[in-house]
DNA sequence: CTTACTGCCGTAGCCCAGTACGGAGTCAAG
DNA sequence: CTTGACTCCGTACTGGGCTACGGCAGTAAG
């Protein structure tokens, strides 16, 4: 495995973007990343371009996009399908804003249940589920 | 089931709160809401504090919470473990605040995205991926 | 050549968060 | 007192997202 870097082998891609080898087949079998032919020896080889691929598909997934909805912003990412991609986009935009609404409004409640918190200290309760009511 | 307010059944609990009865069921199997005793008749009541509880529980589901965290918060909330819960609180918020901001940066993608290809109609290399590359 | 790693590939299993189902009991209106 | 909606309880199933297992093949070091 040692000198050749024509490409990273499963394990080494793996461990690279920090997923284990397992998960980068399951989504290859879903077509989230590609399986790239075997080129020289009979092991599959990745390169810089699928690194990328994979880190954006566990970033957009942390951002709470499913493994199906990843697929359809992959579709946007080639470029070649523009007009029906820009209609995608918009569609993903409108979702996108929503998570940052939502997100916020989560971020205004956990800051507000923080902030109680300490201004609680004194005091000996500290009402968690009343802090929540509002929401 | 009309005018008798000494509690609701587990139908009018659930709809109260908007959610399934079966999830009344599968949240009181993992201790998540209480399962009262059986009073006058023979099926249980609920009152308002299970009603508050229950919104507590979809409430922090919302806020990124899972079932298994929620248990932690409840077991917080009788005031003496404002530290703890505090701390939850604020790692949650560094978790949604990342989230924000990879969001954001999602977000200039798709925009972009979606001028370049309202402007030109062409080639256009979209910035999807590359978004996300300093997450 | 042998031994020991990977890699390849398919199938099966696991965890989470519910959802569905079925049979028996309960309750309130007619 | 019957009818029909609701409750109770257990068990089974679902769907999403992995994770494990097992057998075979290629490759690399000794």
């Amino acid at each position: 495995m040692g000198k050749n870097l024509e490409g990273l082998t499963i394990g080494a891609f793996a461990k690279a973007v920090g997923v284990n080898v397992e998960t980068v087949r399951f989504y290859q079998r879903k077509g989230l990343v590609p399986e790239p032919d075997k080129p020289y020896g009979r092991v599959r080889r990745y390169g810089e371009a699928e690194v990328a691929r994979l880190r954006f598909v566990k970033s957009a997934q942390r951002l709470g996009f499913s493994l199906d909805e990843i697929i359809e912003l992959l579709r946007l990412d080639d470029g070649t399908h523009c007009e029906e991609a820009s209609h995608l986009a918009e569609h993903k935009l409108t979702d996108v804003r929503e998570k940052l609404a939502d997100l916020k409004r989560m971020e205004a409640a956990l800051a507000g249940l923080v902030h109680a918190c300490h201004a609680a200290k004194g005091n000996v309760s500290c009402p968690l589920i009343a802090s929540l009511q509002a929401s």
